[in-house]
DNA sequence: CAACTAGCTGACCATTAGGTCAACAAGTTT
DNA sequence: AAACTTGTTGACCTAATGGTCAGCTAGTTG
């Protein structure tokens, strides 16, 4: 195979190959920790997954921890974004239709690095504490103040932003984390791209109007 | 201390130190399979919490995974029991404002078994896949038909009854699975009281009023 | 109280997982 | 092409973990 590759493509160089190993590595660990956890998941499995060897996986990352974190780190930045572009000018109306969109379409497009998070999160978030009271949790504190500002000029109701926004984060994180319950359920085999469409409009619905925002 | 215990309450029956060790095994399993998950919760770490050599442990419950079984199946039960108290002559106002309590009661009083339900589905319901088609199927299905009944006698909005379970469940679910982050994330030690109550209303309220359910 | 059963436990074992290392191969630089 | 850096890998080590077992003690029963 390897031998394959260097005749037909020429040699590659090593800068090339370090960009490529870490990727693969990165993206097969992201499966693996989303599927077992973080102890349930092996080197040696990420390692027969990636198709190298294992100690070719602790030559690129030291420690089966450090790659976990390096994992999570890019988890966290995805997760944040959409939050960013809420902003106090904007209708509530768009504004929030348009972050439940996005959120749970991530949901569908992340559902490896969601549910890695979730997994994280539920128990106690022994890797990301900090990063949880540093980064997210001046996002948060800025998004709530934009809820804030929306109930202000009476764009919506007196709804506690806090509990808002959770309740956002976990239904829509629900499409990632519980996917599997739902389809088992409902008798499919995945959810369908239906399903998170038929998710984003009823949650939609029921935030706008429950939060007394008009419907135009 | 058990010559003790001996000496001041008669001999224990046979009977007695069984139901009693069973029971703290499993309470004890409960809070570790919580924090660390399956594989992160090792039976000595049990064993030491407990207070009972390892060997113990081992004798109640043959193996990891069959006393981790147990442990699961006393939960779905406690996951199912609240849902099969909404019937289609309740008004959805009531019916769906008390099973909304109830379940973030839960999250609150049962944050253990919650989460480690959670965490059974975020991994893909490994030990559990079988009773979720069988026993929480038909109560799902049963609970949308519900809703269903509520539907057609213009009771609420012809929202889907599927997507707006789930809903449900992952917002009340939040409280236990994200009950740290949340807390980290407003700053304080743990959710309180008024967290859940708060939690409890404002979710009530999205829901009743997107579903155009009357308020009174 | 003798025979029996249920509860208890330390010593032991096999497997596995994370991680090291030394030696070699492939690229890079001068 | 020699010297050097970067990438690759199998063999090896150590610690931990799930699980067994033989022998013990404590309750039960005829």
């Amino acid at each position: 195979m390897k031998t394959v590759r260097k005749d037909l493509l020429k040699r590659r160089k090593s800068a090339d190959i370090r960009k490529e190993n870490l990727q693969l590595i990165l993206t097969v660990a992201e499966q693996r920790f989303a599927e077992f956890g973080y102890n349930g998941t092996t080197i040696s499995s990420i390692a027969e997954q990636a198709k190298l060897p294992k100690s070719n996986i602790l030559y690129y990352f030291k420690t089966k921890e450090v790659l976990y974190k390096e994992v999570l780190s890019q988890i966290l930045k995805i997760w944040m974004v959409d939050m960013e572009e809420m902003t106090a000018d904007q209708h509530p109306r768009e504004a929030l239709r348009h972050y439940i969109l996005l959120k749970i379409k991530q949901s569908r497009d992340h559902s490896n690095a969601s549910r890695i998070f979730a997994s994280e999160l539920l128990h106690g978030a022994p890797f990301l504490r900090e990063k949880l009271q540093t980064d997210l949790k001046t996002q948060f504190i800025k998004t709530c103040q934009v809820f804030r500002e929306w109930i202000a000029k009476q764009w919506m109701n007196p709804v506690s932003p806090e509990h808002l926004l959770f309740m956002i984060w976990s239904s829509t994180q629900a499409y990632a984390d519980y996917g599997l319950q739902s389809s088992i359920l409902m008798g499919k085999e995945e959810l369908d791209d239906d399903d998170f469409e038929t998710g984003a409009d009823l949650l939609t619905h029921l935030v706008l109007r429950g939060c007394g925002i008009k419907l135009l």
